[in-house]
DNA sequence: CATCTGATATACTTATTATATATCAGATGT
DNA sequence: ACATCTGATATATAATAAGTATATCAGATG
């Protein structure tokens, strides 16, 4: 799996990570079960700091994305289904609200959602 | 219209303004051609900085949202339907790779996605 | 003409981000 | 047993972002 770093962005290195390994995940190229490199090996790969690196592993396994259980390696997480978690459901409303603001109709925004989903669960993503 | 500013928030202040006044165009709490307060007033209501109003406003208008015209007081743009902005499809792509993440199917996404439409434009919001 | 508006400049403080070293204890492979 | 890996943690430092405070400016308003 590749992830691009731009250290001249705007988003923080560590939520550039941290929306990489959810792509990875959701397009199933992390798949459960399956080890992520360690926080060092990713730092020396991608050339930054490890501290950044573990910054985005803590976040990711705060909201159970990963499991890094007894110093192994982090883990991608099993997730049994469940309902979507606060912090999602905040920012799918700025998401719908904004949509709202630019006239985007129901229909074309939940079809967005449907393209999307279908897009990167089916790896087919950039 | 009313705007909660939380200083202790992790998201940072002109957000939390930027994402408020989002939430009241969509939820039509604020109409298309109605006057925004002016910056200065507004920052003493919310006990913050004119500058933190300013930055908020200016994004608001560099993203079509509102209309700073000839030193008038701010003012909701009238936004015809267009196609959805890059920076929102960004964004709606992660809330889609982040619920996949979390188990949640297709269709829960897009219920969720409308539900939230429909209480953001009927103004059912908190 | 006084007063409002946003635009802009400067200066300053604080918080966040990112980095570099270093130590620690548990786990791993030999 | 032993060297080596892991994440967890602490400290320090630098760079950037966020927020505030004052001030000036020109256009618009009444």
């Amino acid at each position: 799996m590749l992830i691009k770093i731009d250290i001249y962005a705007e988003k923080p290195i560590y939520e550039q990570l941290y929306d990489g390994i959810i792509i990875g995940i959701a397009s199933g190229q992390l798949k459960a079960g399956e080890s992520l490199p360690s926080a060092r090996n990713l730092a020396a790969d991608l050339g930054i700091s490890f501290h950044t690196v573990n910054k985005s592993y803590d976040i990711l396994r705060s909201r159970g994305y990963i499991i890094m259980n007894r110093r192994k390696t982090a883990m991608i997480a099993v997730k049994t289904p469940q309902d979507i978690p606060e912090i999602l459901s905040e920012k799918l409303a700025l998401c719908v609200a904004e949509a709202i603001c630019n006239g985007i109709d129901e229909s074309t925004l939940t079809k967005a959602c449907s393209d999307n989903y279908r897009k990167i669960k089916g790896g087919f993503i950039e």
